[in-house]
DNA sequence: CTGAAAGCGCTTACAG
DNA sequence: CTGAAAGCGCTTACAG
């Protein structure tokens, strides 16, 4: 180990307190230029860089922020994991990762952890159930902020788009195709998305005189929503659009329509989903999306979590408007 | 906030001193079962956790460990930063995760905020350009793993696929299909992978009696990989085999090929890439691809980084064995 | 503007 | 096995 250098070192070697060098390294203490100019040198000179921990002992504030996360590999959140870490670097915040298995049966472990490390907030992204953790935290006077999902109880703070917009816009895209029987392709009911997503869905289609024609659950999960594609059309009466809550899952969808079932997309039927991930977009799928609005969701989650740490009662942000990207999966 | 709760008043309701608190929840201390359960009682009904970064300060290690990673979007660093996540979880550590931009502007500030919060070590996955990094961490004795890059430097601990018998196989392969006409789409020449990867293709080229016939570079970006393979193949001697370095790559030139260029794979054009991603096996591309052994490189990653963390002597482990998922975009 | 002193919450020799 | 005391590296009123 090289021998660490502390505040100390450089305060015997620029002939100052060691208040003075912790000033000179806190932006706006009252300092003089001579003393600051001192301490840069000889901080230069040895290598010197403040201790985060010790400081963070002192302040409470370790401007660390848990972030508690299940799938990576659903193309949605890996993409969040990145731009929340950006976001929260240019802020002067650093992330602590934290990956909860997918059943959160870890979930409570992995909140004590997290406190334990002094967490300034916490942000749950991708987590089923968040109502023990959120209590916990609650005690701790740790804020808590949702990405991606509600939560009805009282008092949680949540960024979300507008699912229940999603799914209008796509129960509006398929009755203007003129498309009649329609199908249903859920997430896992004990997500706030799946439920909104639903709903809006269902709504949008009586606002067009349709009602639901065919409805399965694919949980998330691409292996189960080819099960539910292939019941759902292996019946006579199979629809002729399907609306499928996660792009996780319409990747699926679309395959095992194409090559198990060889049923023609869009000219058998029309597919939609919900995401937009980068290989929506791809030539061997181009798949009607909704389309979240990422950067702002990520924008919003700072700004509040940025809030909350500070003390400031920022209210919750609005749901975030979604776009419909339509693609050949609808409209040939 | 909820009030603080120290060592200290647990010590006062149980009846005993700060210092038998921090050993009952110190495992392997020497306190009687008596007081270790009197202790245990007065923490819960207060709800105390021991103060990990108050402990850190004290130890001088704080059981966090740095990872920077770049590309969280190519389908095969989330699955890894998944697994390295849940693998030092297992192992009572926890993961600061670090974005480095992608061109690596940024890395020096990244490596000085890492050191700023006292990590045990770093792990460095997807970055390319890691002289100066590794430099300052050694000078601070803060061991750096690279994972999925060698550098040609002395010292520096790395774990890799063995890359060059991936190269290997999928000329082999090509040679055994009977292609004769093969081109390369490479990575960036500044990562270890991209070099490892070509020199066993062409090295697996020679001793099959062949030799490249077309080289271009998609620098790891499928936009760029497109490029390159709509110049590659608008020739009129176009290859008759491509073997790509990264699946990331394969799956836009397949998508070129088979949308841009209408041709047939691998009837035209054999394609093979390396990862083998969850994608590559989709039934729209089944794609050829090389397997690394990711769960065996997270092993020896976590294995040696903990090794180093204590001081032990370990050896950076051999290059892991690779092996070819052969299917249709190559066979028929 | 500057320094001496106290203290953040914990662990660890040191005696007993 | 147990407790009193020192100390990890820093910041922050408090005087000056």
């Amino acid at each position: 180990m090289g021998e660490r250098v502390t505040s100390l070192d450089v305060a015997r070697l620029a002939g100052v307190s060691r208040s003075a060098v912790s000033r000179a390294f806190t932006p706006g203490a009252s300092v003089s230029k001579g003393t600051a100019a001192k301490v840069r040198a000889a901080a230069e000179q040895l290598g010197y860089r403040p201790n985060v921990l010790a400081r963070s002992l002192l302040t409470g504030r370790s401007r660390v922020i848990g972030l508690v996360v299940a799938y990576l590999d659903g193309h949605f959140y890996p993409g969040v994991v990145e731009k929340l870490s950006n976001a929260f670097q240019a802020e002067g915040y650093h992330v602590l990762i934290f990956m909860a298995s997918r059943d959160a049966g870890n979930l409570d472990q992995v909140a004590r952890e997290m406190m334990d490390y002094q967490v300034d907030a916490l942000v749950l992204a991708s987590v089923e159930m968040t109502s023990d953790i959120t209590r916990q935290c609650r005690d701790t006077g740790v804020p808590v902020i949702l990405f991606n999902r509600r939560q009805e109880q009282a008092g949680e703070l949540a960024v979300v788009s507008d699912n229940q917009q999603g799914g209008r816009l796509v129960a509006a895209h398929f009755a203007a195709l003129g498309r009649r029987r329609i199908g249903y392709i859920a997430g896992l009911d004990s997500a706030s998305t799946q439920r909104d997503r639903e709903a809006g869905f269902v709504a949008g289609l009586e606002e067009a005189g349709l009602r639901l024609h065919a409805r399965a659950s694919g949980a998330f999960r691409p292996d189960q929503a080819r099960d539910a594609t292939v019941e759902m059309f292996g019946r006579a009466d199979r629809p002729d659009a399907v609306f499928v809550a996660s792009d996780a899952m319409a990747l699926a969808v679309m395959d095992t329509l194409r090559f198990e079932l060889g049923l023609n997309v869009p000219g058998d039927v029309a597919v939609a989903g919900f995401d937009d991930v980068p290989i929506a977009g791809w030539p061997s799928y181009r798949l009607t999306s909704v389309r979240q609005d990422v950067d702002g969701m990520v924008a919003d989650t700072v700004r509040l979590t940025i809030a909350r740490v500070e003390g400031r009662p920022e209210p919750a942000p609005l749901p975030r408007p979604v776009t419909l990207s339509v693609r050949v999966s609808t409209t040939g």
